[in-house]
DNA sequence: ATTCTTACA
DNA sequence: TGTAAGTA
């Protein structure tokens, strides 16, 4: 693609109350996901948060995890640590990018794969949650 | 009218 | 996560 979308896509254009409609997230859930730093939207004078084409694919692709039942720790380690992919992309990264993404996929079957294996010996913090928690972890 | 931070349920 | 409170 052209340099030009990937500075367009990073482009901070929406408020909060677009993303949530774009995304069906709560403004909770947004905020919550910058503290743990899986986006970092920019800011105004006024402090209030601009969002980009790419921190709303990325809340897509945070909700799509969380629905999974992946945690937020779950998810930092399947997910590309904000900074990289994006804004602070070279002319050549449009490759390593779909890369980390292929990446990702296989990290969270090896995620899942791992928790089906330790789950028998206890005393770990598990990444998954809710009905998938209690699959794997016998609860 | 919207959004922000902080704090408690 | 939801929500109330007090601001900006």
């Amino acid at each position: 693609m052209a340099a030009g979308d990937e500075i367009r896509r990073n482009m901070a254009l929406f408020p909060i109350g677009i993303v949530m409609k774009l995304t069906d997230l709560t403004a909770r859930q947004i905020r919550y996901y910058e503290q743990h730093e899986l986006i970092q939207p920019a800011r105004t004078a006024g402090n209030q948060r601009l969002f980009s084409f790419n921190d709303v694919e990325r809340l897509l692709e945070i909700k799509a995890l969380i629905e999974k039942g992946v945690n937020i720790a779950g998810i930092k380690q399947v997910m590309n640590p904000v900074g990289e992919g994006a804004s602070e992309g070279t002319i050549m990264n449009e490759q390593s990018e779909v890369r980390r993404r292929e990446l990702s996929e296989k990290q969270l079957h090896r995620l899942l794969k791992q928790e089906l294996m330790v789950d028998k010996r206890m005393g770990r913090v598990s990444l998954i949650q809710g009905e998938l928690s209690r699959f794997f972890n016998n609860k």
